[in-house]
DNA sequence: GGAATAGTGTCTTTTAGACATTATCGG
DNA sequence: CCGATAATGTCTAAAAGACACTATTCC
């Protein structure tokens, strides 16, 4: 296998992203059109090369963030999501991606200060459509984000990543209900997420008008990691429990 | 930014695994000793570079799974566990690490066919130590892949991979108690393990001897993702349940 | 018999889930 | 008043956790 003269192949490293948040009621990921060859005009993923061999992976990802979707550097959170590495996955030659999951609150319309081609909201529903093209393997890493941010929901406070600063229970709901696709009581609800510790705290006795009986404000709370966790309703396709 | 002469930077790519099994009780991570200079003598997780531009990276893990621990090609289940990649991990240059995480029953005392350097069975705790010296960001590496074990045992049946294929209840709790660190009531451990879906099945009236009464011998069960999960304790170190 | 581990039963507390009821807004 | 949404209360069923007890082996 060795000898003297091997030296390890060297491959282009690539970041993408996933970004997600909430509009119409409805888990949305921003994707772009992309304007050059491979898959030109097909919609992708926002991200890229690596700019020079020491820029960190993490520094790409909030570097594509800004000049592709208009987003300050450290204005979101990103979290690694996983690596995709398949040989034959980009023609350009062999590239290995980091995929990075990001959320954000409800924003205006399209997206802010797009340095690059066109991007869209896109239902993760719709862009997970067999109808839809995506380029590369961006449908798997769409729904590689999709899952994880479902899991995420039940253990951790993700959920408030997509709300504004001061939110109330019943918006809070609605990412739930959007990212999980189920319906959930809004009693149970409220009791659940205020018993659960650092959740969410009140933000004083604020309220707030849109149609019926005002809601109470409330923020983030200190904890990160949810104990107990949320609950996901299960899929009513497997059959549960024990037969005995 | 853009010009016409700017090409994207190559890197190496490499991977590492963190093997983890159960010896004496206690969650052991396979660890080799470097022969060679980059950190020489230092312990490091088995791993090395692609072999050649077209070579999957799960398939350049399971080759490392072979080369440097001797085990054969899909005997163990490899999963992705995350990339390592900033830019002064390793003094040689650029390289981007993908780990993945990696788990077997018991074996016997060395490990088997090892090509390299030696091998040991470390506990994950000696290894996290900061007495324990080890390359790069190896520490990192197995602080993350027991943190990912924990969780994956909350919520998947990955706790009969520690196990031989067939196992007592006992030592389905040997695992449990190993690797979340902590002591389970036997009698509600037994009640709740076999009330959760398809994760063991009884394997005959077949029986094993030891000390006591004989026990029943279980194989893992069809369903991979445990619902309900299993219940970690919380840590007793953070205050629970909210104030009122 | 005793020591040791396996397996069962029972009780209490907590939690999830279903759902009635009251509260507070804008008309 | 009505319609709408927010917030609280109540009941029931399920699950978690504590722990007594019985069963089966070896000595």
């Amino acid at each position: 296998m060795d000898d003297d003269s091997w030296v390890p192949p060297a491959v282009l490293i690539a970041v993408d992203l996933v970004i997600f948040t909430l509009r119409e009621s409805r888990l949305q990921v921003l994707l772009v059109e992309r304007g050059v060859d491979p898959f030109r005009g097909a919609l992708a993923l926002p991200g890229g090369f690596l700019a020079h061999a020491e820029e960190d992976l993490l520094a790409a990802a909030h570097r594509e963030l800004a000049e592709e979707a208009g987003f300050a550097a450290d204005q979101l959170h990103l979290e690694q999501l996983s690596v995709y590495g398949t040989p034959g996955r980009d023609p350009r030659g062999r590239v290995v991606s980091v995929a990075y999951l990001a959320i954000t609150p409800r924003l205006p319309e399209p997206v802010a200060g797009t340095d690059a081609s066109d991007a869209w909201w896109i239902p993760t529903d719709r862009a997970l459509s067999p109808d839809t093209r995506l380029a590369f393997d961006h449908r798997r890493i769409v729904a590689d984000g999709v899952e994880r941010a479902r899991t995420k929901l039940e253990h951790s406070a993700l959920a408030t990543a997509f709300c504004p600063p001061l939110f109330t229970i019943s918006e809070l709901q609605e990412v739930y209900e959007a990212v999980w696709g189920v319906r959930l009581d809004p009693r149970n609800f409220y009791r659940k997420v205020q018993s659960v510790n650092g959740f969410i705290e009140p933000a004083g006795p604020v309220r707030k008008t849109e149609n019926g009986r005002p809601a109470r404000l409330f923020r983030p709370g200190p904890r990160q990691a949810l104990h107990p966790p949320m609950n996901r309703p299960p899929e009513p396709g497997a059959s549960e429990r024990r037969p005995i």
